[in-house]
DNA sequence: AAGCTAGCCAACCGCTCCTAT
DNA sequence: AATAGGAGCGGTTGGCTAGCT
């Protein structure tokens, strides 16, 4: 049948916009609301379609948008939730409040990305390159589950962002009463400054992995997870980024309550979300950057959990929470139907928990924080051309460095989390 | 100074998802 | 249940700029 055009073509300008479009779209909006995009252009006496007239505001006149540099933090984060997530940059986004989906997607492309191809990884498994080569020693099994966990972790995410569209439609008409109100216009006193939304909300895995990673294993892995997810809750309001659907995580039923203190909700939220130093100011030149990210991944954690061969065999990984077994098998890529189906079996909970000790256990022969972690020490040509026991060692340190960043993220002022 | 190349990024296009009818 | 329309997302393009020859 076909799909009419967002509006009529015709006479439609395209193209750059002028400084006098922007003004318009700008005023039009601080005045109405944005309303129906496609209505729009013709009500503010723009001659855009309504497509291009969101697009110009959420990438560019959104007074919430932080332009610049990125910072080393940011540039971690997002690699970890690309890892995670892959090309799925609204949701990256929404892990990055002041940061559009357009402009990370940018970044990725013309520099991260380059970056790990330069350093052996492929930036699309986020694995080494030569991958293929490790034998069956077990190392690419493992990696192989890693991406099967990330696969896991994108699905549930999947269907986190369709709840949370829904319950973000429940209360759309709510917010958008509000949204006229909150909107300050960008003037040349205070440019682009007043943020119509808040912080985004951090990305649930990596919060569970938090609450998780700052206690010792010994303590309940459960309590812990659940706290870090609380946190997230606990913030009690919907802190949707405007470029971005995902949701935020309220099945708060499925979290148990018991060992969530006071504290610890404080002591994490201060974690994530209160962050200073080195990186003041946001602005790191690439040579800087390269330099940090050549220390990408030296550091070690303890905490770390025993290898458990139980956990990983042959054909399937088993999960055994204590709460509940699952056995999923690994002969076959993890659909978003299959794992919705077997993640009924999960709480989620339970499923970060299981999850975060399926990844502290990547390594066959047991100690990831051994890995002490050179990798990218050679950073420019190096690994990519080594042997396969480096590539092993990439391979282990590329993820230690992920769970180290999550776990001690160096002090920035970065806006995330 | 002119031409060429590579990098960057704003913007477009086509598709999918979701909702209303 | 089927269809149409709106909104949003991700891939891609094209213009601008800086650096190099």
């Amino acid at each position: 049948m076909g799909r009419s055009p967002c509006c009529d073509k015709v006479g439609l300008k395209k193209g750059p916009w002028t400084p006098e479009e922007d003004q318009k779209l700008l005023a039009y909006i601080e005045e109405h609301g944005h309303g129906s995009w496609r209505a729009l252009p013709a009500k503010a006496g723009l001659q855009r379609c309504g497509k291009s007239c969101r697009l110009r505001w959420t990438n560019y006149l959104r007074p919430d948008i932080k332009r610049g540099k990125f910072t080393l933090q940011e540039e971690q984060t997002i690699i970890q939730l690309h890892a995670l997530l892959g090309n799925r940059w609204s949701a990256i986004a929404t892990h990055l409040p002041k940061r559009t989906d357009n402009e990370i997607k940018n970044y990725w492309n013309t520099h991260l990305k380059k970056r790990l191809v330069k350093m052996g990884i492929d930036p699309v498994t986020h694995k080494p390159k030569n991958d293929a080569l490790l034998s069956n020693d077990g190392q690419s099994k493992n990696a192989a589950n890693l991406s099967h966990m990330a696969q896991w972790e994108s699905a549930r995410l999947e269907a986190e962002a369709r709840l949370a569209r829904q319950s973000k439609l429940r209360s759309n008409s709510f917010q958008n009463s509000l949204a006229s109100q909150e909107f300050t216009a960008p003037s040349p006193s205070s440019p682009l400054s007043k943020p119509v939304v808040g912080p985004a909300r951090c990305l649930n895995v990596l919060k569970a992995w938090n609450g998780v990673w700052t206690k010792p294993m010994n303590e309940g892995s459960v309590t812990s997870v659940s706290a870090g997810i609380s946190v997230t809750g606990a913030l009690g309001r919907d802190l949707e980024s405007p470029t971005s659907t995902l949701g935020y995580f309220e099945n708060a039923q499925h979290i148990s309550s018991s060992g969530i203190g006071g504290s610890s909700n404080t002591v994490l939220y201060e974690f994530v979300g209160n962050s200073s130093g080195s990186s003041e100011g946001g602005i790191m030149n690439n040579e800087e950057s390269e330099e940090d990210w050549k220390e990408f991944g030296n550091s070690s954690t303890g905490h770390l959990p025993q290898y458990n061969k139980d956990v990983i065999n042959e054909n399937s990984i088993s999960f055994t929470s204590g709460l509940q077994d699952l056995t999923l098998p690994m002969d076959t890529i993890w659909t978003a139907e299959s794992l919705r189906s077997n993640t009924e079996q999960i709480s989620p909970a339970n499923f970060v928990e299981t999850f975060t000790d399926l990844l502290l256990s990547n390594s066959g022969d047991g100690d990831l924080s051994e890995g002490g972690g050179t990798e990218s020490d050679n950073g420019g040509e190096g690994s990519g051309s080594g042997n396969a026991s480096e590539n092993c060692e990439d391979n282990k340190n590329y993820w230690n460095s992920i769970f180290n960043l999550v776990n001690n993220p160096s002090p920035s002022d970065s806006a995330m989390f």
